[in-house]
DNA sequence: CTGTGGTCCTGTATGC
DNA sequence: TGCATACAGGACCACA
């Protein structure tokens, strides 16, 4: 699915497209990417009829469209999920699921191959959805707060890749970006966090945003046409990867294989070599 | 409270 | 070729 950086270039894609834009009419193709919405895909196309979006903002993986009223459209690409800005008449995509006329000849499209992501209403959000004020500020939110995230980070018992991946922590982070920024750091991504000194915490952050920074002005990671700027084009980044995708391949930095493992239903990159699973606790003081 | 595992979907790649 | 299986970038919810 799309992380931070890739969510970033969509979210700056439309922003020019959409701010102070009306909205003409809504079809809703497939009901699920608008489950949340309660009163259903008919109530959830004419509530949008008739008003006017503000500038689009994200906030990790989320992103979401406010409205001129105070409202928002809230959005979340899921693993699939892309927006695409087309003309009313180009051809549909295959898994166009709601299209949105904007007049002027533009159409915004929410396409998504697995609808795990979606659309909904959010009442009152278009300075913070409600729905998602459990999501932490992601690392480059100017109102983040490192050094409290360093603390609340290096308290944790958990797996140090899964806090990583905790939204409610740090957001913007995926599968992705946590193999990179591990090895980068030259962490092991099952040290339990609160093993590691807050200095070393911080290193891990750190790597983060900068392995995000890097993919972000490259337009993000992609490896097939299932992640797509909003013109349906893809991001550099994965030529970038220094273990995600690449088990079996010299680490980049002493050669070793690149090891692959299970992980929460998906995978774990590493070098085995560079990022040891400590056998004894570095941070004795807890 | 914290930590973990299963589930929601569709499509593609791989192996027998 | 046909079929089965594994896997895919996430979030949420139930449960221990």
């Amino acid at each position: 699915m799309p992380e931070l950086p890739e969510v970033e270039t969509v979210r700056a894609g439309l922003a020019p497209v959409l701010t102070g834009r009306r909205i003409d009419a809504v079809r809703v193709l497939h009901p699920r990417p608008v489950r949340r919405h309660v009163a259903g895909p008919d109530a959830f196309a004419s509530a949008l009829v008739g008003r006017t979006f503000a500038a689009p903002r994200r906030r990790g993986k989320y992103l979401w469209l406010p409205l001129t009223d105070g409202d928002a459209v809230l959005a979340h690409l899921g693993m699939s999920g892309q927006f695409r800005v087309d003309a009313p008449d180009a051809p549909l995509q295959r898994h166009a699921r709601v299209l949105v006329d904007l007049g002027d000849g533009v159409q915004l499209r929410f396409v998504d191959q697995r609808m795990f992501g979606g659309l909904s209403i959010s009442t009152g959000g278009a300075e913070l959805p409600p729905e998602i004020a459990h999501i932490a500020r992601d690392l480059f939110d100017p109102e983040l707060d490192m050094d409290a995230l360093v603390e609340s980070a290096a308290s944790r018992r958990s797996p140090l890749k899964r806090v990583l991946l905790d939204q409610t922590i740090v957001s913007g982070i995926g599968n992705i970006y946590a193999d990179e920024a591990l090895w980068r750091a030259r962490e092991h991504g099952e040290t339990p966090a609160n093993d590691l000194t807050p200095d070393a915490v911080r290193r891990v952050l750190h790597a983060a945003r900068d392995v995000m920074a890097n993919a972000l002005v490259q337009g993000g990671t992609s490896f097939d046409a299932l992640y797509v700027n909003v013109n349906g084009e893809s991001g550099y980044f994965d030529r970038s990867l220094a273990v995600y995708g690449r088990a079996g391949q010299p680490c980049h930095r002493c050669g070793t294989p690149i090891s692959r493992v299970p992980f929460a239903n998906r995978s774990s990159h590493f070098c085995p070599q560079c990022q040891r699973k400590p056998r004894t606790r570095r941070n004795p003081s807890r």
